[in-house]
Order: structure tokens, then C-alpha cells, then sequence
DNA sequence: AGATGTTTCTCGCATAGTGAGAAACTAGCA
DNA sequence: TGCTAGTTTCTCACTATGCGAGAAACATCT
């Protein structure tokens, strides 16, 4: 059984990887040893690495990185970062619910989704990158209910709510009420107010000073046991909501 | 005329700056038609990044930037950042003024050298993340003359400032005076003061608040002109400087 | 439905990358 | 200055590795 994945391709990088990690303090070959890989060999990809840009030479021998590496991270924006924060805990958490979770951030009026996990979220309408409106889904309306109020209002005042389902709450005064509820109680319920036969629950991820940066649900096909479910899935999620906050902190900025 | 330079991982490298440029736009196929790659390839290609972690799919065959990638831009720091607008610009006045540049800054009282660049680079004892004591060199009076009052004090109380040449400048308060007149100037001239037969102009690197970030010179071996080229040279140095500067600011945080 | 366009196979071939060893360099020390 | 220890660079024969056409499976859009 062949590892089909290309090898040598894997040695650059990881060589890149080693070179990067420990700034410009290891020469070529104690690099070489640390990545068991053969000397000369090392010294080539190095070198392959420097007349692609992604690495500098920094005198006798030692590299750093180089500016198209610099020019790469320049597209690693805050919603990169946050899906590469969440996904692993998404993933977990989808395991071990047997659903499908999602993660989405607030974005001009609308919720785009930046993370989804579970093996049936094939089945799931929404992508990854969609956009879609905020007032019906459960992670639409947790990040709805911690805008600012002004920025709440203004959206309520705008409309239209168009209803998706019979259940989607299209009345902005209600859609107002519920809000308030949601930011009281910290979750928020889609029951098949956006698409039939889909029930999802909504916890907001905070950073670290209090601030709602992103939401998470879980989502299932209906059933009967609404309630207790929740109940149960509540802390889960909660818990999940909370790590994702705290991984994010490190990594953005 | 054999072209030594690893082929299949520069391959690799391609498609992944190839596809966080374009974040989730493109199909493999396409991305595939922009580099030049046939489109089997490019797809193991990707497999292999997204297996390695480096590339994180996202929904119908398009990619994103993946975790390993992220971690990697976390080293990336403000000296690489630094190093990597200067270069460039660095170059391209080597070349013009047909001398040696470099860029340092400061850092724990001395000063650390982030690019050098010219054809007779080799020559000169410097090298790329080399630490060199701020009081003789042309750089560092610079760095030091822009120095907070009380920084700058206590710097040169602690002293010693041992001569390098007969020419260094080893008593605090001529050293002060010195620095007095570079920050007024906005230049600093080193004229064998740290090596023997090599002159050299400096100039302040500054952000958008006007604060020194970093200095950039010019070297080369002495000659008689001596106050000519420098006139005639600064105006170049001035206008590389404020280039680093305004580049400088788009990168950094 | 059919019609694009994209992804995933399989497979033999030639090339591209490999890695031991030895030679050329470098730095640091006596 | 001449040593030694640690790097980097080269050469070269080998074979594993990545290649790419083509066809088949899979999606998407009208």
C-alpha cells in the first residue's frame, strides 16, 4: 500500500515548516537532522526554497522567511484564521452530537458561513462562503441579538423579512422580542424557520473581552423530542463556543 | 543546461500561492489552466497540501488557506515583515548609487542588521542578523539620535564605547553632542569610525506617526569627494527611506 | 432530460529527485 | 599561522517518483 501523496513536494514543506519555526538559528544540516532528512537533499529544496522567494538567505548558511511568504500571509485574514480555529472543534462536536454544526459571522446585514461539519452536511443546503440572511437562522439571530443596539434597530427597521418557511417570523416587532430573549437566555432555536424539517440551536462565541465575534449551531432533521434535546445539547455546544473563543484570541492579532 | 532547482515542489508552491490568492473562487481546473498545470497533477498536488495541512477544502472542490498555513504566518513577524518591503527598495538604490545599502534597528542597545544588499555586499564584515554595537555605526547614531530623551541618557551613561578605529567616537559627551547634531540634521555620517577605509551616510526610517522604525546607509570605501557624495547621495537615501516607510505601514499591523 | 464542466481513476514511461561519499569552504582555537 | 570541527557543495549511478493522456464517474446548470 503506496502513501500515494506526493513525497517530495511533503519534504519542501516541511523543510519550509522547520526553517520558518525557528527563525534564522539552525544551520542546513542540524535542520536536516531535525526533519530526518538527508543533507544534501535538505540543501536543495533550501535552495529551491530561496530562488522561489519563499525563504531569504540571512547569512552563513541561515534562512529565514521570504517575502512570498509574507506576500501568502497577507491573505490569511481574520475569517481565514477563525475557520481553521473552529473547524477541529466543529468537527469533534459533530461527532460526538451526530449532527451537523455550523460556524457563521456577521457580515453586512447577512451571515456567512465559514465552517460546516458533519457527514450528513452534504445533505445541508447551505456552503461554505455562502451568504445568507440573518433574521431566520439560529446563528443569524444570536449574532443579531448581540449587535449593537443601534445597529439592531436599524437593521429591524430596514426589512423586508421575507418568509421562508410558514414558520420564519417575518414581524419585526416580534422578530425584536425574540431577539431580546435570545441575548437573555445566550441561545438562540430555529425551528424550521428556515427550512422545514430542520430544527438548530445557537450559542454566540465570544473573544475574550465579552465581545461576540461568531456563532455556532447544531442542526438535525426534526423530531419530537425538541426540547429535551436542547437541554441536552445546550452545554455541549456551549463548551465548544468557549474554546473556539479562546483559540481565537491567540491567533487574531 | 540542466535546471538543478527541484521542479515538482516548486509545482506545489505555485498551486498553493495560486489558490489563497484567489481564496475559494476558483476550481482546481481552472487553477490548474492559470499555472500552466495539467489538471490531474494539479489535483495531487492539492490533495498533497490539503493532507498536509496546509490547504483546508471548502465545499465543491474549492480551497482555502489551511491551519499549517496560518501557523506559519504567526512567525512572521515584524523584523521579516520589515525586511521584506525594504529589500527591494534597497536593491534597487545599490544598484543606482553603486554602493552597499542595509537597514538595521534597534534593539537592546545595539543594532541588528535586517538586509544588506549591493555587489560588493560580501565584502563589507556585516551580515543579515548580525548584532553591532549602535555608537559608531552611521545606522545606529541614527537609530540613537531618535531615541526617547531618557533612553538615550541612560544609553549613554551605561557606556563603555570602546574605539573600533582611531577615529570612534568614545567620549559620552562628544557622543552626545554627535547625536544632538544627527537628530537635528536627520542624517548621520560614519566616516571610518567603525571600520578603516569605509564611510557611509544614514538616515531614519519612519512610520505614518512619524516615529523611527528603523535606518537605512549607504557604504563604500573611502574617497576624497566626501562631502559631495553625500549631498549629492541623500536626497536618494531620503527618498528610499520614506518609501520603506509608507510600504512599511501597509504591512505592519 | 441532455449538455458542460469538474473530479477521480488506471497505467506504462522517463525524468526528477535521491543519498553516499568525497572535496571545498568556513569559523574558531592554539 | 596551521590545526580541527562543523558546514556547504559537488559528482554520479540508481530507482523510486511524479507525470500526463485518456476514459470513466460525478456534479451542475438549462
Amino acid at each position: 500500500m503506496r502513501e500515494t501523496s506526493l513525497e517530495s513536494p511533503l519534504r519542501t514543506l516541511k523543510l519550509l515548516e522547520a526553517v520558518v519555526r525557528d527563525g534564522a538559528k539552525s544551520s542546513v544540516a542540524a535542520l536536516a537532522r531535525e526533519t530526518q532528512i538527508p543533507v544534501p537533499s535538505a540543501h536543495r529544496h533550501i535552495a529551491a526554497l530561496v530562488d522561489a522567494g519563499f525563504l531569504s538567505p540571512a547569512g552563513y548558511g541561515r534562512h529565514i522567511a521570504g517575502p512570498k511568504l509574507a506576500a501568502l500571509s497577507g491573505f490569511l485574514d481574520e475569517k481565514l484564521l477563525m475557520a481553521n480555529v473552529a473547524r477541529p472543534i466543529l468537527d469533534r462536536l459533530a461527532k460526538r452530537m451526530g449532527c451537523v454544526t455550523q460556524l457563521g459571522i456577521f457580515e453586512n446585514d447577512m451571515v456567512t458561513y465559514l465552517v460546516k461539519s458533519g457527514q450528513s452536511a452534504g445533505d445541508l443546503f447551505t456552503k461554505v462562503g455562502m451568504q445568507l440572511e440573518a433574521y431566520c437562522s439560529g446563528i443569524g439571530k444570536v449574532l443579531l441579538a448581540h449587535l449593537p443596539d443601534d445597529a439592531r434597530s436599524e437593521y429591524l427597521e430596514a426589512g423586508p423579512f421575507i418568509a421562508l418557511t410558514e414558520r420564519t417570523i417575518t414581524d419585526p416587532d416580534l422578530l425584536g422580542a425574540e431577539l431580546q430573549q435570545v441575548a437573555r437566555e445566550g441561545f438562540a432555536v430555529d425551528d424550521e424557520e428556515v427550512v422545514t424539517g430542520l430544527q438548530c440551536i445557537a450559542v454566540p462565541v465570544r473573544n475574550s473581552k465579552g465581545e461576540v465575534i461568531a456563532a455556532i449551531s447544531a442542526s438535525r432533521a426534526t423530531q419530537s423530542d425538541h426540547r429535551r434535546w436542547q437541554a441536552r445539547q445546550l452545554p455541549l455546544l456551549q463548551d465548544a463556543a468557549d474554546e473556539i473563543g479562546v483559540r481565537a484570541n491567540i491567533v487574531l492579532t
